[in-house]
DNA sequence: TTGTAAGCGTTATCAG
DNA sequence: CTGATAACGCTTACAA
């Protein structure tokens, strides 16, 4: 059986309305140039045909695609999804199209979406976090591919980002910890390498714990991939050393959640037996038994303005500026002092 | 300041290997009708100018995107995030890209993103429930875009679906409640126009009280938006009734995270006090305090299904098949009798 | 096995 | 304000 009828083209339109396709091109793209009574019929035309434009045709001819990629480590849990909706809906405003992809925290994977991405024609591109083989720069580069990364802030970094400041944000959590009496910490992180969020978190802790005097020993840092059950096991393995930390910070609110439930498992009671913290203040933080304290990251606000400024990149064709937004502890109730205080 | 240097071409390729344009295309995607002199002569003149496809281009001449482009109801919770994964992990298998977007459960949003998708030169579209303006699906025929509907099996529908029954598995739900002694039900339910799922889910309930000669009057049904959020607010509505009922059927896992929540809140004890069930299982179902009873949802098996089946439509033109997956209830801890029992 | 050349559906430049 | 027409980069008959 062949195909019924392909797709009205340009041609199509034109011919139906007695024009010519440039006109009808026109009457798409710049309508002003064009007289309302001709502006009609071509309408009229394009109406009865259902004629919708050829994505591709267009991009070749005007050679770009006003679309932005985007590839997160994660769709699986929320802690990207609501930046990236402020994301989208800002670049929608501004007439681009947000084409999103995951890495499943694997960079090799994240490598093969950049190329898919680029070769798909995305004008600009936002990546999370810095950490990544350099030459992925300078291809990107190489090709005015507009690029930004957001959700971690490094001022002196080769390529400009939106976003905060992890490691002092998670130093004064851990200082907060700290103050309220806690002298054996532990950390569950995610696993650091090529990822400076991570990294930088765990760099944070340290601060603090130097800071505070306290011995490297009273801290325990174990790295684990970022999903709820992983968290657990984490939180099982370091609870059942022979003097448990009295209080864990987690790497994110996904392993925090992980680690809250497998201490109700345990029957252990947060905050009184050990304290947990988690990082993101995504909505589960607030939903969680008991509620999780945080770090408050404005991810709206992060989105909107990666957005913003990536937007400005395109137009201006010039290159990025940083911006790094203020987090905030959130004090709820899965923090307290430690257990005889 | 002029861009330095555009991206190679083809032709870039062709001459610096001394071959024509032809012979270097069918390197790429015919590489057997290629002796393996020349194959490596184009491999290193691709390599030397790192060269990349142009995607416009290529869609162009082949007409073909290899390219399944998905519209959900939401990233903002994990519902679709599982499913939508095998679904890409298996196309990804095939050879083909999957584009996603999201449309907030809004037909209209919806319907404009399958165009975006379209003109995009999506092959084929997966779509999440059957309920839409019949106009999209004569649209996407007359284009010959192969669609398949998922999270939904309705087997004289117009459109092929791989999905589950979301009726008898409410219904199902619905009668252990009833069984279990509850006489008085309340269903919290997501916006039913324009939406399946939620109207056969609601339909299942009616189902369920009709068959056990309870009066209407002992079912009170509220719809709201799909967010944690309105779980929580329909749920004390509903318990600030006179006679408020003993079980309440949530239409999914989130609302009824939600309505945990609210309940906790309150101070009411579940099961103890007032039941609640969810819909999907999804890993908050697990987490949430208690557990939540819930249906069970092959959600990756349906992915992948899905992929397979729309994989086969584009290889061999043809239409769609429709699959039923089973649903089965999880019993964890926030179901039980009513109090007095 | 390889080359030639005709499209694919737009946009944009340049005349009119 | 409108019309010709030349790109855009690649695939794919068809020829050699």
């Amino acid at each position: 059986m062949s195909k019924l009828r392909s797709a009205p083209t340009l041609d199509d339109v034109a011919k139906l309305a007695g024009v010519s396709t440039a006109t009808v091109s026109r009457c798409l793209n710049n309508p002003d140039q064009v007289v309302k009574a001709t502006r009609e019929r071509v309408q009229s035309a394009v109406d009865a045909l259902g004629y919708m434009p050829n994505f591709a045709a267009r991009v070749m001819a005007a050679k770009r695609t006003s679309t932005i990629g985007a590839i997160i480590p994660t769709m699986e849990n929320a802690i990207f999804a609501r930046g990236l909706q402020a994301f989208q809906e800002e670049l929608h405003q501004h007439g681009y199209t947000l084409l999103v992809s995951s890495s499943a925290y694997n960079p090799e994977i994240e490598e093969e979406q950049i190329r898919t991405l680029v070769a798909r024609g995305a004008d600009g591109l936002l990546l999370i976090g810095h950490d990544r083989n350099p030459r992925i720069y300078e291809d990107l580069e190489r090709r005015s591919i507009s690029t930004l990364v957001a959700w971690s802030y490094l001022p002196d970094a080769q390529i400009a980002s939106i976003g905060f400041d992890n490691r002092t944000a998670m130093a004064e959590l851990a200082n907060r910890v700290i103050e309220l009496g806690h002298r054996k910490i532990g950390m569950i992180s995610g696993i650091s390498a090529g990822n400076d969020r991570a990294r930088l978190r765990i760099e944070g802790v340290k601060d603090a714990v130097k800071q505070s005097n306290l011995s490297t020993s009273d801290l325990t840092i174990v790295e684990t991939p970022y999903e709820i059950e992983n968290g657990a096991e984490a939180f099982s393995k370091m609870m059942s050393h022979t003097k448990p930390p009295t209080a864990i910070l987690c790497g994110n609110d996904v392993l925090a959640v992980g680690a809250l439930h497998r201490a109700q498992e345990m029957k252990l009671q947060v905050p009184k037996d050990v304290s947990i913290t988690g990082f993101d203040d995504i909505e589960l933080a607030r939903i969680a038994t008991p509620a999780l304290t945080t770090v408050h990251v404005p991810h709206r606000e992060m989105g909107r303005k990666a957005a913003l400024e990536l937007v400005r990149m395109l137009e201006n064709q010039g290159t990025g500026t940083s911006a790094q937004l203020a987090t905030h502890i959130v004090e709820r109730q899965s923090l307290g002092p430690p257990a005889g205080t």
